[in-house]
DNA sequence: CAGACGTGGAA
DNA sequence: TTTCCAAGTCT
């Protein structure tokens, strides 16, 4: 087993132009680098790093976390989107505080276990902060191995057992390589190897890639996404946690029932957001976030 | 397993 | 203005 044909000029690419982010620094805990995994689920970078630095600032530790309210997660987690995720990251928080001594696990099976992190975050903790040796498949490495290696312009649009194959297949055998592998792919595919006009005049492999050699061709099939966003539950399950999340203090109903027009959903999204635990209906009728 | 789940900026 | 997209997870 040897390093794939890539990653020397991967690697060298990324020594020269990764962009130096917070969580990337020498000092980094591994705490630090699983909230920002958590907050870039789904989520630019440009958007999360305002909103790290202030919850490592609040939050240094998982235990700091947990001494706090779910609530007060969900507050500081402002309009980073899917707020689920906050709650998860505090669930997460009391997990570590409670079951592993405030210590992250270093451990990708345990780190799996964890609320909120899945096979993509367990990878990328195991690998960035703790140099272990794992495949990291997000949608930007799943896309520059779609051109570099199978010549289509886009991924399936469900991750398929082909790609785990491949991106195994290709992850260097030392694991400090490896790491340095995984996280340089992803660079190339957030700054170079991107969505809409990639910059193929800039890509290290370019001369490698498989999409290129066969003319770049675009993107056959149907359609890759059709998400509306105006008008859906999810639309109105932000606008009423929004009023949650303003408020110092628990609000009535009629607070509520002012952010959206239609009664019946309205009231579906607010049963599903306290199903979900993000909303805490009180005895008194008055709505609150988690406490 | 397809669909739900926020939000905002760029094209 | 509308569409697309951003380091996924959970059910």
């Amino acid at each position: 087993m040897s390093d794939n044909p890539y990653s020397t000029a991967v690697l060298a690419w990324y020594e020269a132009n990764a962009r130096d982010l917070p969580w990337r620094e020498p000092g980094a805990s591994p705490w630090s680098i699983l909230v920002s995994e958590i907050m870039l689920q789904q989520t630019p970078v440009v958007r999360v790093l305002p909103a790290w630095r202030a919850w490592m600032e609040r939050w240094p530790t998982p235990s700091d976390l947990a001494k706090d309210s779910p609530g007060e997660a969900v507050r500081m987690w402002d309009r980073l989107g899917y707020p689920r995720r906050a709650l998860r990251l505090h669930a997460c928080a009391t997990v570590i505080t409670e079951e592993h001594d405030g210590v992250v696990p270093d451990d990708h099976a345990t780190l799996l276990a964890l609320p909120g992190i899945g096979a993509y975050t367990a990878a990328a903790v195991a690998s960035f902060a703790f140099g272990q040796r794992h495949a990291i498949l997000d949608t930007n490495v799943r896309r520059v191995l779609a051109r570099a290696e199978t010549g289509i312009e886009y991924p399936p649009k469900t991750q398929t057992k082909s790609e785990v194959t491949l991106a195994e297949s290709l992850l260097p055998p030392e694991p400090s390589v490896a790491a340095r592998w995984g996280v340089a792919v992803m660079e190339l595919g957030a700054l170079v190897c991107t969505a809409r006009s990639p910059k193929c005049v800039d890509c290290p492999i370019a001369n490698q890639c498989a999409w290129t050699a066969a003319g770049r061709p675009a993107h056959s099939g149907p359609p890759r996404r059709g998400q509306t966003y105006a008008g859906t539950d999810r639309q109105v399950r932000g606008r009423l946690l929004a009023v949650l999340r303003d408020s110092a203090v628990p609000v009535p109903k009629e607070a509520l029932d002012a952010v959206w027009d239609d009664r019946v959903q309205r009231e579906r999204a607010l049963d599903a957001l306290v199903v979900d635990g993000l909303v805490d209906p009180l005895e008194d009728g008055r709505y609150a976030l988690p406490s």
